[in-house]
DNA sequence: GTTACGGTTTAGACAGCGTCTAATTCGTCT
DNA sequence: AGACGAATTAGACGCTGTCTAAACCGTAAC
Protein backbone atom coordinates (compact mmCIF):
# COMPACT_ATOMS: atom_id res chain seq x y z
CA UNK A 1 0.00 0.00 0.00
CA UNK A 2 1.55 3.63 -1.10
CA UNK A 3 1.92 6.41 1.28
CA UNK A 4 -1.00 8.40 0.12
CA UNK A 5 -3.58 5.89 0.34
CA UNK A 6 -2.54 4.78 3.73
CA UNK A 7 -2.90 8.35 5.32
CA UNK A 8 -6.79 8.99 3.05
CA UNK A 9 -7.77 5.56 5.14
CA UNK A 10 -6.01 6.81 8.36
CA UNK A 11 -7.88 10.44 7.94
CA UNK A 12 -11.12 8.75 7.21
CA UNK A 13 -11.60 7.11 10.12
CA UNK A 14 -10.75 9.98 12.55
CA UNK A 15 -6.91 9.07 13.22
CA UNK A 16 -4.73 11.39 12.36
CA UNK A 17 -2.08 10.32 9.50
CA UNK A 18 1.57 10.90 11.63
CA UNK A 19 4.48 9.09 10.15
CA UNK A 20 4.87 6.24 12.02
CA UNK A 21 0.68 5.63 11.58
CA UNK A 22 1.20 5.61 8.56
CA UNK A 23 4.40 3.56 8.42
CA UNK A 24 2.26 1.01 10.60
CA UNK A 25 -0.41 1.59 8.46
CA UNK A 26 1.35 0.85 4.77
CA UNK A 27 2.40 -2.61 6.20
CA UNK A 28 -0.48 -4.04 8.43
CA UNK A 29 -3.15 -2.90 6.23
CA UNK A 30 -2.11 -4.73 3.07
CA UNK A 31 -0.77 -7.99 4.20
CA UNK A 32 -2.37 -10.94 4.38
CA UNK A 33 0.60 -12.86 7.06
CA UNK A 34 -1.70 -11.95 10.54
CA UNK A 35 0.86 -10.20 11.88
CA UNK A 36 1.83 -10.35 15.76
CA UNK A 37 2.63 -6.66 17.29
CA UNK A 38 6.37 -7.91 17.53
CA UNK A 39 6.36 -8.70 13.86
CA UNK A 40 5.10 -5.09 12.69
CA UNK A 41 7.44 -3.75 15.10
CA UNK A 42 10.45 -5.53 12.79
CA UNK A 43 8.75 -4.97 9.22
CA UNK A 44 8.65 -1.71 10.23
CA UNK A 45 11.10 -0.74 12.28
CA UNK A 46 13.66 -2.24 9.27
CA UNK A 47 12.23 0.47 6.95
CA UNK A 48 11.96 3.03 9.33
CA UNK A 49 14.00 3.02 12.12
CA UNK A 50 12.49 6.27 13.77
CA UNK A 51 9.96 4.28 15.72
CA UNK A 52 9.27 2.84 19.28
CA UNK A 53 7.90 -0.53 20.16
CA UNK A 54 5.12 1.77 21.94
CA UNK A 55 4.16 3.64 18.87
CA UNK A 56 3.50 0.54 17.14
CA UNK A 57 1.26 -0.79 20.15
CA UNK A 58 -0.70 1.94 20.11
CA UNK A 59 -1.49 2.15 16.60
CA UNK A 60 -2.43 -1.50 16.19
CA UNK A 61 -5.02 -0.85 18.59
CA UNK A 62 -6.09 2.42 17.52
CA UNK A 63 -6.62 0.81 14.08
CA UNK A 64 -8.32 -2.36 15.93
CA UNK A 65 -10.62 0.70 17.96
CA UNK A 66 -11.61 2.37 14.80
CA UNK A 67 -12.62 -0.52 13.13
CA UNK A 68 -9.73 -1.16 10.30
CA UNK A 69 -8.11 -3.85 11.70
CA UNK A 70 -9.60 -7.05 13.53
CA UNK A 71 -7.47 -9.01 16.13
CA UNK A 72 -7.52 -12.60 16.56
CA UNK A 73 -6.65 -14.42 19.29
CA UNK A 74 -5.33 -18.12 17.57
CA UNK A 75 -2.05 -18.65 17.71
CA UNK A 76 -0.26 -19.62 21.41
CA UNK A 77 1.02 -16.59 23.18
CA UNK A 78 0.16 -13.49 21.19
CA UNK A 79 -2.34 -11.46 19.38
CA UNK A 80 -2.53 -10.95 15.53
CA UNK A 81 -3.66 -8.58 13.21
CA UNK A 82 -5.84 -8.94 10.33
CA UNK A 83 -6.86 -6.13 8.04
CA UNK A 84 -9.91 -8.59 6.22
CA UNK A 85 -12.55 -7.18 8.94
CA UNK A 86 -15.18 -9.21 7.06
CA UNK A 87 -16.40 -12.15 8.38
CA UNK A 88 -14.27 -15.21 7.57
CA UNK A 89 -13.19 -18.21 8.86
CA UNK A 90 -9.38 -19.11 9.52
CA UNK A 91 -7.17 -22.27 8.96
CA UNK A 92 -4.44 -22.40 11.14
CA UNK A 93 -1.21 -24.89 9.75
CA UNK A 94 0.11 -27.23 12.72
CA UNK A 95 3.58 -27.29 11.47
CA UNK A 96 4.06 -23.91 10.31
CA UNK A 97 2.17 -21.92 12.69
CA UNK A 98 0.93 -19.99 9.69
CA UNK A 99 -2.96 -18.56 9.56
CA UNK A 100 -4.93 -18.47 6.06
CA UNK A 101 -8.28 -16.68 5.27
CA UNK A 102 -11.01 -19.16 4.44
CA UNK A 103 -13.82 -17.24 2.76
CA UNK A 104 -16.93 -17.14 4.62
CA UNK A 105 -18.96 -18.46 1.68
CA UNK A 106 -16.60 -21.65 1.58
CA UNK A 107 -18.34 -23.14 4.89
CA UNK A 108 -21.94 -23.41 6.16
CA UNK A 109 -22.76 -23.31 9.41
CA UNK A 110 -26.51 -23.66 10.65
CA UNK A 111 -28.05 -23.74 13.86
CA UNK A 112 -26.30 -20.53 15.24
CA UNK A 113 -29.70 -18.90 15.81
CA UNK A 114 -31.29 -21.40 17.23
CA UNK A 115 -29.03 -21.30 20.25
CA UNK A 116 -31.16 -20.10 23.42
CA UNK A 117 -29.84 -17.79 26.20
CA UNK A 118 -27.31 -16.01 24.43
CA UNK A 119 -26.25 -13.39 22.18
CA UNK A 120 -23.76 -13.65 19.51
CA UNK A 121 -21.84 -10.91 18.00
CA UNK A 122 -19.89 -12.66 15.73
CA UNK A 123 -18.52 -16.42 14.99
CA UNK A 124 -15.91 -18.58 13.09
CA UNK A 125 -14.84 -21.92 12.59
CA UNK A 126 -11.18 -22.53 13.51
CA UNK A 127 -9.65 -24.95 11.64
CA UNK A 128 -6.20 -27.09 12.28
CA UNK A 129 -4.47 -29.14 10.36
CA UNK A 130 -1.98 -29.02 7.26
CA UNK A 131 -2.23 -26.20 4.47
CA UNK A 132 -1.00 -27.01 1.08
CA UNK A 133 -2.01 -31.04 0.90
CA UNK A 134 -3.75 -32.80 -1.66
CA UNK A 135 -7.02 -32.69 0.12
CA UNK B 1 -13.10 -35.20 41.74
CA UNK B 2 -11.57 -37.26 45.14
CA UNK B 3 -8.54 -38.89 45.66
CA UNK B 4 -8.52 -42.22 44.34
CA UNK B 5 -9.96 -41.59 41.36
CA UNK B 6 -7.66 -38.94 39.91
CA UNK B 7 -5.07 -41.31 41.07
CA UNK B 8 -7.14 -43.82 39.41
CA UNK B 9 -7.27 -41.95 36.12
CA UNK B 10 -3.47 -40.73 35.88
CA UNK B 11 -2.30 -44.58 36.18
CA UNK B 12 -4.62 -45.99 33.88
CA UNK B 13 -2.96 -42.88 31.35
CA UNK B 14 0.48 -44.86 32.75
CA UNK B 15 1.23 -41.07 34.74
CA UNK B 16 2.71 -41.60 38.02
CA UNK B 17 0.25 -40.27 40.62
CA UNK B 18 2.07 -38.25 43.07
CA UNK B 19 0.78 -36.04 45.74
CA UNK B 20 1.26 -33.05 43.47
CA UNK B 21 0.20 -34.68 40.02
CA UNK B 22 -3.23 -35.98 42.11
CA UNK B 23 -3.75 -32.43 43.35
CA UNK B 24 -3.59 -30.82 39.86
CA UNK B 25 -5.56 -33.69 38.40
CA UNK B 26 -8.34 -33.18 41.14
CA UNK B 27 -9.32 -29.81 40.09
CA UNK B 28 -8.25 -29.40 36.60
CA UNK B 29 -9.93 -32.77 35.48
CA UNK B 30 -13.51 -31.69 37.06
CA UNK B 31 -13.96 -28.25 35.57
CA UNK B 32 -15.66 -26.49 33.50
CA UNK B 33 -14.56 -23.31 34.23
CA UNK B 34 -11.44 -23.33 31.64
CA UNK B 35 -8.82 -22.20 33.76
CA UNK B 36 -5.06 -20.91 32.63
CA UNK B 37 -2.27 -22.75 33.89
CA UNK B 38 -1.79 -19.56 36.76
CA UNK B 39 -5.12 -19.61 37.75
CA UNK B 40 -4.56 -23.61 38.79
CA UNK B 41 -1.55 -22.75 40.44
CA UNK B 42 -3.61 -20.49 42.30
CA UNK B 43 -6.51 -22.81 43.22
CA UNK B 44 -4.37 -26.17 43.81
CA UNK B 45 -1.44 -23.50 46.03
CA UNK B 46 -4.49 -22.49 48.40
CA UNK B 47 -5.52 -26.13 49.06
CA UNK B 48 -2.18 -27.68 48.45
CA UNK B 49 0.61 -25.04 49.77
CA UNK B 50 3.49 -27.89 48.90
CA UNK B 51 3.73 -27.29 45.26
CA UNK B 52 5.58 -25.32 42.88
CA UNK B 53 4.53 -23.34 39.84
CA UNK B 54 7.10 -25.34 37.90
CA UNK B 55 5.16 -28.53 38.35
CA UNK B 56 1.70 -26.98 37.96
CA UNK B 57 3.22 -26.16 34.56
CA UNK B 58 4.93 -29.72 33.74
CA UNK B 59 1.44 -31.18 35.22
CA UNK B 60 -0.65 -29.48 32.96
CA UNK B 61 1.42 -30.55 29.85
CA UNK B 62 1.98 -33.78 30.53
CA UNK B 63 -1.95 -34.45 30.96
CA UNK B 64 -1.98 -32.74 27.47
CA UNK B 65 0.27 -34.97 26.19
CA UNK B 66 -1.13 -38.32 27.31
CA UNK B 67 -5.00 -36.83 25.98
CA UNK B 68 -6.44 -36.08 29.52
CA UNK B 69 -6.92 -32.39 28.82
CA UNK B 70 -6.88 -30.43 25.64
CA UNK B 71 -5.17 -26.70 25.31
CA UNK B 72 -7.20 -24.14 24.21
CA UNK B 73 -5.93 -20.68 22.54
CA UNK B 74 -9.30 -18.40 22.74
CA UNK B 75 -8.72 -16.52 25.86
CA UNK B 76 -5.91 -13.41 24.90
CA UNK B 77 -2.47 -14.06 26.38
CA UNK B 78 -2.54 -17.18 27.93
CA UNK B 79 -3.77 -21.02 26.96
CA UNK B 80 -6.67 -22.18 28.98
CA UNK B 81 -7.41 -26.12 29.54
CA UNK B 82 -10.45 -28.10 28.80
CA UNK B 83 -10.77 -31.58 30.36
CA UNK B 84 -13.70 -32.21 27.72
CA UNK B 85 -11.46 -33.74 24.95
CA UNK B 86 -13.91 -34.37 22.56
CA UNK B 87 -15.02 -32.24 19.82
CA UNK B 88 -17.24 -29.94 20.91
CA UNK B 89 -17.60 -25.91 20.43
CA UNK B 90 -16.80 -22.38 22.48
CA UNK B 91 -18.61 -19.43 23.31
CA UNK B 92 -16.72 -16.73 24.79
CA UNK B 93 -18.45 -14.12 26.78
CA UNK B 94 -17.19 -10.77 25.90
CA UNK B 95 -17.94 -8.73 28.74
CA UNK B 96 -16.07 -11.47 31.24
CA UNK B 97 -14.17 -13.34 29.05
CA UNK B 98 -15.85 -16.73 30.16
CA UNK B 99 -15.79 -19.70 27.99
CA UNK B 100 -18.41 -21.86 27.52
CA UNK B 101 -18.57 -25.09 26.16
CA UNK B 102 -21.25 -25.73 23.24
CA UNK B 103 -22.06 -28.99 22.25
CA UNK B 104 -21.13 -30.77 19.34
CA UNK B 105 -24.77 -31.33 17.85
CA UNK B 106 -25.94 -27.70 18.73
CA UNK B 107 -24.54 -26.65 15.62
CA UNK B 108 -24.02 -27.65 11.82
CA UNK B 109 -20.64 -27.35 10.25
CA UNK B 110 -21.23 -28.12 6.52
CA UNK B 111 -18.50 -28.42 3.81
CA UNK B 112 -15.64 -28.91 5.99
CA UNK B 113 -14.82 -31.56 3.12
CA UNK B 114 -15.32 -29.86 0.25
CA UNK B 115 -12.12 -27.46 1.20
CA UNK B 116 -10.08 -28.12 -1.49
CA UNK B 117 -5.91 -28.75 -1.12
CA UNK B 118 -5.68 -28.76 3.00
CA UNK B 119 -5.64 -31.67 5.76
CA UNK B 120 -8.32 -30.37 7.97
CA UNK B 121 -7.24 -32.65 11.30
CA UNK B 122 -10.23 -30.49 13.61
CA UNK B 123 -12.07 -27.63 13.78
CA UNK B 124 -14.77 -25.88 16.08
CA UNK B 125 -17.05 -22.73 15.78
CA UNK B 126 -15.71 -19.93 18.23
CA UNK B 127 -18.80 -18.03 18.81
CA UNK B 128 -18.54 -14.53 20.87
CA UNK B 129 -21.23 -12.33 22.50
CA UNK B 130 -23.18 -12.52 25.77
CA UNK B 131 -23.61 -15.70 27.56
CA UNK B 132 -26.90 -15.52 29.69
CA UNK B 133 -29.14 -13.56 27.79
CA UNK B 134 -32.92 -14.01 26.70
CA UNK B 135 -31.87 -15.46 22.92
C1' DG C 1 18.37 -49.63 58.66
C1' DT C 2 21.17 -47.57 55.28
C1' DT C 3 22.61 -47.18 50.59
C1' DA C 4 21.82 -46.31 45.92
C1' DC C 5 19.05 -45.07 42.13
C1' DG C 6 15.62 -42.95 38.92
C1' DG C 7 12.02 -40.11 38.83
C1' DT C 8 9.80 -35.92 40.79
C1' DT C 9 9.75 -31.46 42.69
C1' DT C 10 11.59 -27.05 43.79
C1' DA C 11 13.19 -22.05 43.62
C1' DG C 12 14.75 -18.96 40.92
C1' DA C 13 16.66 -17.26 36.56
C1' DC C 14 15.33 -16.22 32.15
C1' DA C 15 12.76 -14.76 27.74
C1' DG C 16 8.68 -12.98 25.16
C1' DC C 17 4.41 -10.23 24.97
C1' DG C 18 1.98 -6.30 26.20
C1' DT C 19 0.93 -2.05 29.11
C1' DC C 20 2.10 2.06 31.51
C1' DT C 21 4.50 6.38 32.71
C1' DA C 22 7.10 10.41 32.64
C1' DA C 23 9.76 13.03 29.72
C1' DT C 24 10.75 14.60 25.09
C1' DT C 25 9.56 15.86 20.46
C1' DC C 26 6.51 17.36 16.80
C1' DG C 27 3.17 20.32 14.30
C1' DT C 28 0.47 24.02 14.19
C1' DC C 29 -1.26 28.39 15.38
C1' DT C 30 -0.30 32.91 16.98
C1' DA D 1 10.20 32.76 18.07
C1' DG D 2 6.72 31.08 21.69
C1' DA D 3 3.11 28.25 23.30
C1' DC D 4 0.07 24.61 23.26
C1' DG D 5 -1.83 19.91 22.70
C1' DA D 6 -1.01 15.68 20.45
C1' DA D 7 2.19 12.07 19.39
C1' DT D 8 6.32 9.55 20.37
C1' DT D 9 9.98 7.64 23.06
C1' DA D 10 12.82 4.69 26.32
C1' DG D 11 12.49 2.08 29.85
C1' DA D 12 10.22 0.05 33.85
C1' DC D 13 6.87 -3.15 34.99
C1' DG D 14 3.76 -7.36 35.23
C1' DC D 15 2.21 -11.66 33.46
C1' DT D 16 2.85 -16.12 31.04
C1' DG D 17 5.66 -19.84 30.24
C1' DT D 18 10.22 -22.50 29.94
C1' DC D 19 14.52 -24.02 31.69
C1' DT D 20 18.18 -25.49 34.98
C1' DA D 21 20.56 -27.20 38.75
C1' DA D 22 19.94 -28.77 43.20
C1' DA D 23 17.11 -31.04 46.60
C1' DC D 24 13.86 -34.46 47.53
C1' DC D 25 11.21 -38.48 47.38
C1' DG D 26 10.09 -43.82 47.17
C1' DT D 27 11.50 -48.20 46.31
C1' DA D 28 14.57 -52.05 45.96
C1' DA D 29 18.98 -54.28 47.41
C1' DC D 30 21.95 -55.22 50.67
Amino acid sequence: MDHALAAQLLSRHGIQPSAQRRAVAEYVLDTVAHPSADRVFEVVAARNPRISRATVYNTLNLLVRRGLLKQLVIAEGKVVFDPNVRPHHHFVDEASGAIHDVPWDALDVRKVEALKGVDVREYQVVLRGRWGRRG
